[in-house]
DNA sequence: GCTTAAAATATATTATATTTTAATACACTG
DNA sequence: CAGTGTATTAAAATATAATATATTTTAAGC
């Protein structure tokens, strides 16, 4: 966890996640008098924090007219998921060859609490699910954490956190077809069998696409 | 070119340009009265504009310690090139399977305007050299502005100019070898022939690469 | 529909207080 | 003496608030 010092970094991460999260729903006006209020913060530091969010694109600047959450559309969804799968296989390429004991090591732990989490959600246990994102996420990370360029792990991040923002939209989710998923990924990348892993986590993302476009009506 | 309204945008345009152009130097402490007093804007306004470049990574902003230009690295730059060549190539590859006439026009207007400034360099006139990186950047972005991802073409844009400041570290320029690859990837993109111009692409960017690489003493 | 007036809101500056870091001086210790 | 640690001071970042201005939005009237 980030130890947040300053007001702005955690305004920051609490308005993020706001949105990422949809407690502030795609192309809400963001009222600067408002959130300075309900966030209980300054309209400088408030104004910082959303010209952070705005060059990452979770809100869109518009001159003179002030901030809106970033809105949302079918099309906006399948770029960001292309570009997912080309950034993540790419680093699962390069984490593949590159990755150690002590990465391995890593995704090995980042699996399994994985799994755990996800055989608690299977047996009904749904208070679990933020967690259960959290560990979605450790262990999607994992995989590329060898590949050797902190760029490229910095632009998944965006990319990781901008597509789950739209698997938000949906409460329900894939269940045990993501399981199996996750585990075929894992094991392949254990056999350090990219084309497999490559194959394999190119399907579980447009899956994730294809269930979300199904079950969300974009206007 | 960018019409800029606010105060705020304009600063930030200049700034990120200072930085990428060098007049702001790698590692340098970016002193908030100081920057206040030189760029004649005011402390909060210049702190947005500070907090927005740290998002895109041409500064880098430490809590309580307040902001530096982003540092350089051989192997920093190494990663950028990695992912310009990543991004630049994918995009061109869906960019020659989609691009219509409109498209094919416009690459070719942007080619025609950056070999011309090539040949006026050729003959020696070094003044246009700011006018000539324009029109690199005209050529480079036409060739993939037909592969339907708004994302893609930002994220593209991002890592073009993270590039070029590596670029200018250097004042000197590679001259008629570059011409050369221009033309090859316009060929090639004309005819709509990806592999032949994924391999000029790759060449070029690396080429790039290694000329700076050889010329600049990173420590 | 068009224009104008009023209200709301974003932008920008300035001033101030608080907090943290960086720098300096001063002792203490081996 | 060199080096190390600690207190004190200075500098700078962070955060808020108050204010002024410019722009957009809304509403009203024609």
């Amino acid at each position: 966890m980030t130890h947040s010092n300053t007001v702005g970094s955690a305004i920051y991460q609490k308005i993020k996640d706001d949105i990422i999260y949809g407690k502030l729903q795609p192309s809400t006006k963001l009222k600067l008098d408002k959130l300075s209020n309900s966030y209980s913060v300054s309209m400088s530091t408030l104004r910082e924090c959303l010209n952070r969010l705005s060059s990452e694109g979770f809100v869109s600047a518009e001159e003179q007219r002030g901030f809106f959450v970033t809105s949302i559309s079918l099309n906006d969804f399948e770029e960001i998921t292309n570009l997912r799968i080309l950034l993540e296989c790419h680093a699962l390429k390069l984490s593949l060859k590159n990755g150690d004991t002590e990465w391995e090591g890593n995704l090995v732990g980042a699996y399994h609490k994985l799994h755990t989490k996800e055989k608690e959600m299977q047996n009904g246990d749904v208070s679990t699910k933020k967690s259960l994102i959290r560990y979605d996420w450790g262990f999607h990370q994992s995989l590329i954490l060898a590949c050797n360029s902190a760029n490229l792990i910095s632009l998944h991040s965006l990319l990781y956190y901008k597509f789950l923002r739209y698997q938000m939209l949906l409460t329900s989710s894939r269940g045990s077809e993501a399981v199996n998923e996750h585990k075929k990924i894992f094991d392949s990348a254990l056999e350090r069998d990219f084309p497999k892993a490559e194959k394999e986590l190119k399907k579980h993302v447009k899956m994730g696409l294809n269930f979300i476009s199904k079950g969300y009506k974009f206007n």
